[in-house]
DNA sequence: TTAGGGGCCGTACCATGGTACGGTTGCAAG
DNA sequence: CTTGCAACCGTACCATGGTACGGCCCCTAA
């Protein structure tokens, strides 16, 4: 029988919580399955496989490459489709967000850096951390 | 006279909306300065100086660092009270963080930019990129 | 004196990525 | 067959950093 979880068994075999499960599916990152036909009007638990599980891990890798929930939405979709000229173009242009993401922070870092020397290096006047921020 | 700002003329000096300043005020990054006491009941204009301005830029700077709006109110607070020595500690607290987002982002940048070449450089077979995110 | 532009204030809304709550059902073990 | 956990569902809420709206008031210039 080909693997049949529950929402709380995906959401353990991904590593994130049931909410989140349900919110991924909200945004249409994941697909709900149909509920079986219960014996009542409202239907049974819905079950989760083997497929369900590879999403879900792929948008967690994904995620960790700094990809949004909307870009990973597109790459899902691209998973299917087997375009790669669109999931290089993707590929490419998170790389250059990264490196100004990079950039920004590099920066950051040495002016921090160097005000905090600058702080360490002298015992009186203003402090030039907050000096700094003063233009 | 000693430089009387409309708000819309404070938020003009930072480069910032009216509306983010109303925003800082409600944080507590800036002070609300009282409105004086009108002909009518409700009170006049609030008028804003010199030293509103310098805090508002500080704001501006301390952002430019990667400080968060609540890391700011702390550093405006140690900037009243010459504390040097938690100003060291906030800027070495920072500088660690910056230095794991840092080393987050190169990583990703580096598993994109290899995928990308496998990618461009093979024609057949299921697509590098999208096949990495499916452990 | 009257019209208009801005200021004032409370409140709602935006994106992002979730997290929580409360009431109703499903289902299985004791 | 009852008890109790889990799933289901809608909805509200969290943090972060703002942005927008509507109604009222103030103040100034024509």
């Amino acid at each position: 029988m080909a693997l049949a979880l529950t929402i709380s068994g995906l959401a353990g075999a991904g590593g994130v919580g049931v909410e989140t499960i349900r919110y991924y599916q909200r945004r249409g990152l994941l697909t709900e399955p149909a509920r079986p036909t219960g014996s009542g009007m409202t239907g049974g638990i819905r079950r989760y496989g083997a497929e369900d599980v590879r999403r879900l891990r792929f948008i967690r890798s994904a995620q960790a490459a700094g990809f949004t929930l909307g870009e990973i939405a597109e790459l899902l979709a691209l998973d299917v489709g087997q375009d790669r000229q669109r999931a290089r173009e993707l590929a490419e242009t998170r790389i250059v967000a990264i490196d100004a993401e990079i950039e920004k922070l590099r920066q950051a870092r040495e002016a921090l850096r160097r005000l905090a020397g600058d702080c360490a290096a002298t015992d009186s006047g203003p402090c030039p951390i907050l000096a700094a921020f003063d233009h």
